[in-house]
DNA sequence: TAGATTGTTAATCGATTAACAATC
DNA sequence: TAGATTGTTAATCGATTAACAATC
């Protein structure tokens, strides 16, 4: 669904009012059919004849994703990927507001990140007693994650977006954990490096053959 | 397969020498069907009535992933993104080498990230003509993504690690395309939270159907 | 009304799981 | 040899695609 929502978005700041499933199949790289079905799984957005109205399709998506709900993140870890994060204009639009910024670096203590001030890992159970967090982000070494993650979670927070390189080990736990495994997607990307290499020697020598 | 990799690495440093299909799947949370299944597609990696050697299969998922080759990546957009990915220790130890920074920024021309200096995109062709790139990293605004990706492609690049918002337009081009889209990522979180809650409630209720 | 395009059912495909014979 | 565990085939499940009747 994201991705509708994107691509929805962008068509909204073209102007364009109306698309039909075939039209967004070509510019979405997948199949009419499969558009249908997704949409149709959430409601009957679209009307016989007609299409979708893409204003109309763009907000109910957002509301099906839960965007029309502002959600508080904070960030554990500002090192570059935390400030990365921090500093990234397009999440606010988006609803997700960063309220707060955790580190164990003494040197960062106080220091300012797009008008949110680091604070001590310390301080985090002050913090949340006096804020609503909806998200932690978590970007700092992965042999603390998972000790964290639990912290987190007795603190009530019910979602964690995890950029440590470890799958949490809280399955049972009542939490939604998305993960960001960089080195995986770097991996993945090695990956099909080979095997498009490998297609396309196939290919100069003529084999007609898949294996 | 990456994740894969992950786990083996890790039993790797906790001195364990063989691993059962079984034992692995309740560390993976994943049956133990399914990795041998998965092993089985690249070669007969385990041994009947023993398992599997976790050195050796470690390093043979290594080479299917292509690590065993060195891969050179230039990062372009030095923003926060950018650095962060620039300053991360671990995709070198993987053999994934940071060889060159691109912006457009006068700012940061000359500027040294890890021991290596940004250059200014105006001077990419110079500099791919004297160093082999593997792989570009694309951290820049979305907008100015697409052009530079055809840019890239036209410099004989294989491979795009693409950070910006948008689904690169090259299809049908020969080259390889990860995404890393971390609006969608965020978005999908928020949809599992909300699915997450809901679900709650059907429970706290005693509802037991399943819509 | 005729044309377009959805919603929805049925068919196809691929991926996951179960089962078990092969074999270390 | 007996026990363990893979490799591999067959069964199940879910997701994608095709088809078409419903309807705007």
């Amino acid at each position: 669904m994201p991705r509708y929502y994107r691509y929805l978005g962008e068509l909204l700041d073209e102007g364009v009012e109306r698309i039909s499933s075939n039209e967004l199949s070509l510019k979405m790289n997948v199949t009419a059919s499969q558009i249908r079905q997704d949409l149709n799984n959430f409601g009957g957005f679209g009307q016989q004849g007609y299409g979708y109205n893409v204003q109309y399709l763009y907000e109910e998506i957002g509301r099906i994703l839960g965007l029309e709900q502002q959600h508080n993140i904070i960030i554990i870890g500002v090192g570059n990927l935390g400030q990365a994060l921090a500093n990234y204009g397009s999440f606010e639009k988006m609803g997700f507001m960063i309220t707060g910024l955790f580190d164990i670096n003494p040197a960062l203590d106080g220091h300012m990140v797009r008008g949110v001030p680091v604070r001590m890992l310390s301080e985090l159970e002050e913090f949340a007693a006096g804020h609503k967090i909806d998200i932690a982000a978590l970007t700092m070494p992965k042999h603390t994650a998972d000790k964290l993650a639990r912290r987190l979670v007795n603190l009530g927070i019910r979602a964690i977006w995890n950029f440590a390189h470890v799958d949490l080990e809280l399955m049972d736990q009542d939490v939604v954990v998305e993960n960001v495994h960089l080195s995986d997607s770097l991996m993945q990307l090695s990956y099909n490096m080979l095997r498009n290499g490998k297609k396309k020697e196939r290919q100069e020598k003529g084999d007609t053959e898949n294996r």
